[in-house]
DNA sequence: TTTT
DNA sequence: TTTT
C-alpha cells in the first residue's frame, strides 16, 4: 500500500507533454504545502513536491489547474533516478497523482462560470462504458 | 490502523455539548459528500456521515465552522452502539475528526478579514511546550 | 475526496453475492479492528466495520480471504438506507472496498505455498491491456 | 493536510540518532514498497522511501523494527535540503512517522513471545495521563 | 451477530 | 433529518 494525500496551491501552471515513445500525456507541476506544526513564533513553513499525472488525470490537470490554485490530490509516492551531465546519479521522489479534486471554488457563488459544467475531479479510473459500482439499489442483500 | 479522509459540507451548524462526568467538550455535526462516480446521466449523489470531534478540536469546529462550510476532516471510523425505548440495540458508525481544515476560503482574496489571524486547522495533537518534530536543521545526520 | 484505510481481520468467511438485475459480483464481510487509544487499564477495545467489494475487487476476496485473516482495505465511506417491516427507516454506513492488500503471510517463511503465485492485492482499476502509467523511463523531462 | 500511508519492508535495522542542541531522539531507515502496477510480464517494481521518526515513535522504532520487518507507516510528507561540499544545494524529501504499526507476526501463533507484552503501535501522540477520546458511553447525546 |  |  503506497498512499499520499496532500492539499495545496500549484506554483506554477502545470507543465504538458508526452512520453516519446507511447505518445503517453503526462502533466507535471509543482505542489505548495503549508506546514502544521512548526516552533513557536517562527513564521510559516511550505514545503514543495513535485506532482505527476498521466492520462486522463494529465489532461484533467492541465485544463482545469493553473498557478495558485487550491487543490487536494491523491495518489502514490514514488522514486526515479536520473544522471546528470557528470555522470553522477540522482534520485527524486514525486507524487504520482491519482484523483484530484478543486479544494475551492474561486468564482462568487451565483455567478455564471463556464467551469459549472466541467468536471470537478478526475481520477484514472476509466470513465465510459463504466459498469456501475454503487449499485445500492440492486444490492442482494 | 484506522484512517478516514473526507471533503464536504456541514448541513446545520455544529452543536457543542460536555460529556456528563468529565465536562469533556464534544462537537457534532453532519458532513455532506459528493460521490464521484455514479450511473451515467444520473443526478449528483451525496452521503451524509456523522462527524464527532473532542476536547480542543470540538472548541475549533464549535468556533470556526458554520453550516455550507466546505471542510476537511481527517479521522477515524468508530463504532457505538445505544438502545432505544423498545429496548432494541442501534449501531451507529461516526467519524471521530481528529484533524480539521478548510477546503475554501470564504473571503474575497484582499480583504481584510479577522479570520486572517485565526487558526486555519487544528488537531488532537498538543500545541503548548510543544517540543518541535519538524526540527531539520538539527538533524544528526 | 472520501478515503477510508483499515487494518483488521475478518470475523466471518466473506459472502458472495450477485446483483439481481445485471448479476455483478459484491463480496460482503465484517471487518475486526483493534482501537489505539483508550481509557488506562482498559481492556482492549475493537470496532466491527461492514465492508462491501464489488467486480473484480469481489471475486479476489471471496477467493482469497477466510475468518481471520488480516488485511488491509483502502476504499471509500458510504451510507445505505433500507426499510423495516414495520416501515421504519434505517441508515447503516459501509465501507466500499477498492484496494485490499494482505498484512501478513500466514506461512512461515520459505515454505513453499500455491499462495506464492496468486495475487497478493487487488483494485477495482483495470488490469487487462493497461497502458503503463509508471512509464518512468520515458518521461520527457 | 499532508499524509502518507505506506506498507513495506525495513530494508536495514534503523539508526537511532539524538538532536546536538536539544538532545531529541530521531530515528531513521529505508522502507522498500513494492509497486501494484507495472508493464505487462516485466519483474517486480519497488520504490525505497527515507522515512524519520522523532520522540517516542522514534524510541518505539529502534526498539521493535528490525531489517526485514513489514510495517504500515502512517505520516506525512516533508522536503529537507543540504549543501554537499561543492556548495551544491540538494533537496530530499522524507517521510516522518507519525504513526507506525506492524503488519504481521512473524512468530508462529502459540509460541510465548516477550513481543507479546510489548505495545504493537505508537504514535506521536501523548499516552500518559491522557483524557479518554474515546468516552463513548457518557457521550451526552 | 464478531477476529487474533 | 441534510450542504453548495
Amino acid at each position: 500500500m503506497n498512499k499520499v494525500i496532500l492539499m495545496g496551491r500549484l506554483t506554477k501552471d502545470p507543465e504538458m507533454r508526452y512520453t516519446n515513445t507511447n505518445n503517453i500525456p503526462v502533466c507535471s507541476f509543482s505542489l505548495a504545502v503549508d506546514r502544521r506544526f512548526s516552533r513557536q513564533n517562527e513564521e510559516k513553513q511550505t514545503d514543495f513536491f513535485p506532482i505527476v499525472a498521466w492520462n486522463k488525470n494529465a489532461e484533467f490537470c492541465s485544463k482545469y489547474l493553473q498557478k495558485g490554485k487550491k487543490i487536494v490530490v491523491v495518489g502514490r509516492l514514488q522514486t526515479r533516478t536520473w544522471d546528470d551531465n557528470e555522470g553522477k546519479r540522482h534520485y527524486i521522489t514525486e507524487v504520482i497523482a491519482e484523483e484530484t479534486y478543486f479544494a475551492e471554488s474561486k468564482k462568487a457563488e451565483g455567478s455564471y462560470n463556464v467551469d459549472d459544467y466541467s468536471p470537478m475531479a478526475v481520477s484514472e479510473q476509466p470513465s465510459e462504458g463504466f459498469v456501475p459500482i454503487d449499485d445500492d439499489d440492486e444490492l442482494p442483500f
